[in-house]
DNA sequence: ATAGACAAGTTTATAATATAAACCAAATTA
DNA sequence: TAATTTGGTTTATATTATAAACTTGTCTAT
């Protein structure tokens, strides 16, 4: 009836990360923490768990002198977030038959 | 660009439960907890929840001598789904343009 | 009649999670 | 060179989800 959803993308930021990268391709964390509204700790939180989970991958380079945290969504990432989708169908598709 | 969700309804087993209420318009509380999977003491606690904010109407009756816990949806509890189903779809539709 | 099992929940304790506050390091500006 | 800003990380706290333990009443079977 109802399947499970993936608990770590159910979740409002690391879903929105997540959606955010899978549109954008790549993103540098401040831009992130803007498009998202998150605190800076939060977001630096749940990036790591969507890292440690391999849903995305973390790239820490340099843009001049500063320091430069890019973020891309790995395939794993993108399978789990349509899977998480399809879950959530089964929850919005209420239709009174 | 992404809007809140609704902490009530973020969460699986409630949204089970309001999604389940919706599309059967009522349902007695070991129905519910069968179709959700849900343990009888979870079910009651987020049934408490949804009931406090509304969402659901929650109706103590008898079965003949069986207590019946019978739950249906409210306006409200429509409403604040409708909501978050439009909030969803803002994390949902990532399409690369 | 009463001990044991069962049904239908509720209460409470615990584990997990989300979140922001506090912190750190390097670079820039005053 | 002192203060401020940028770009984060770590840690402490508050919230939440969840199941275990408990309660109340019914229905057997003895």
């Amino acid at each position: 009836m109802f399947k499970p959803l993936d608990p770590l993308l159910h979740s409002e930021l690391r879903l929105a990360v997540v959606s955010l990268l899978i549109s954008t391709e790549e993103a540098e964390f401040p831009y992130i923490k803007e498009q998202t509204g998150a605190t800076a700790g939060n977001l630096s939180v749940q990036i790591d768990k969507l890292s440690a989970a391999g849903y995305i991958e973390v790239e820490k380079t340099f843009k001049g002198k500063k320091p430069c945290t890019l973020c891309h969504i790995t395939p794993v990432g993108l399978k789990a977030f349509e899977d998480y989708v399809k879950a959530l169908k089964s929850y919005l598709n209420v239709k009174k038959t």
